[in-house]
DNA sequence: AATAAATAGTTGTATATATAACTAAATAAC
DNA sequence: GTTATTTAGTTATATATACAACTATTTATT
């Protein structure tokens, strides 16, 4: 097994916590790269990949942008332009908020459907490589990450 | 504690690894902005931050770039770029290589390690923040994290 | 109702990042 | 020893990101 030691070749940590957070940043960046590689082709960055899954979430309903940004994994500083990309992509549609005239209103397409439906099934097909911890090990995993952001 | 399901405000998700690799990187995230706003007042980036670190690990004996990027935690796409920014700070020195015409070696000066000292005291202070997990936890965190990466 | 405060989103600008094509030197192959 | 391949790092360019100042609208205060 890969240790964090061996892949960013430091023979020791300060402490347990140290190398965790470490680790967690460290192991981010992996699954980061994993999952980039699939998206490449299709040309969709992980960001988008991230709102149009949201939006698929809430299908037919329409999303405003700061529900968007609330569900984000990494929230964008920028989510005006990240929408304008999708809405040129044809993956998005908005239209005006009939509540707030301060909202526009953002939905899915067939398109961005479609593309997200591929891109599925390609990470599908990957899975094995994202899969090597057992259930029980992964619910583990989500306690102690859960535990660890504790405020 | 805050489940990742209130965080990112989902209900549920398709499986417990699906869930588990959304965890790491909506972690990771929050982690990184932590300690982006430990670094900010110093005007050092996480990349910058991460190389100092690995230079201050070898000090006094010089690295070259390559060397460099096999350490780093996100491993950068343009060292080149980010060994520049450094150079102006005043943070490292550079100087070609003995052995090798096409390398040149990098090393940290007092100035930077003045400044990585400074952030540490600073991280040291909020060091409560991140640390909400045993030893034992931190210490199985890692193992998790080195088995989900496991090639 | 008038004013103040908060909220939703935009825009401009500076900086950072990703990518690919590039130079130069070292190593390997023949 | 000459040529091909690999390795180390650079540069240019396009794109993305971060940040701060901004407009418009809604909600709260008096």
């Amino acid at each position: 097994m890969a240790t964090l030691e061996k892949e960013i070749q430091q023979s020791s940590f300060e402490s347990e916590h140290i190398k965790a957070n470490l680790n967690i940043l460290f192991t981010a960046n992996w699954l980061y790269n994993k999952i980039s590689s699939t998206l490449k082709p299709y040309h969709v960055t992980h960001e988008q990949f991230n709102v149009l899954r949201i939006l698929r979430g809430s299908h037919p309903k329409s999303m405003c942008q700061k529900d968007i940004l609330s569900r984000m994994i990494a929230p964008s500083s920028n989510v005006t332009l990240l929408i304008k990309k999708l809405i040129e992509k044809d993956f998005v549609v908005v239209e005006l908020s009939a509540r707030d005239k301060r909202e526009y209103v953002i939905n899915i397409t067939t398109e961005g459907l479609k593309v997200l439906k591929a891109i599925d099934k390609e990470l599908d097909k990957r899975k094995d490589e994202l899969t090597k911890l057992s259930a029980s090990e992964a619910f583990h995993l989500n306690a102690l990450l859960d535990k660890l952001r504790t405020e």
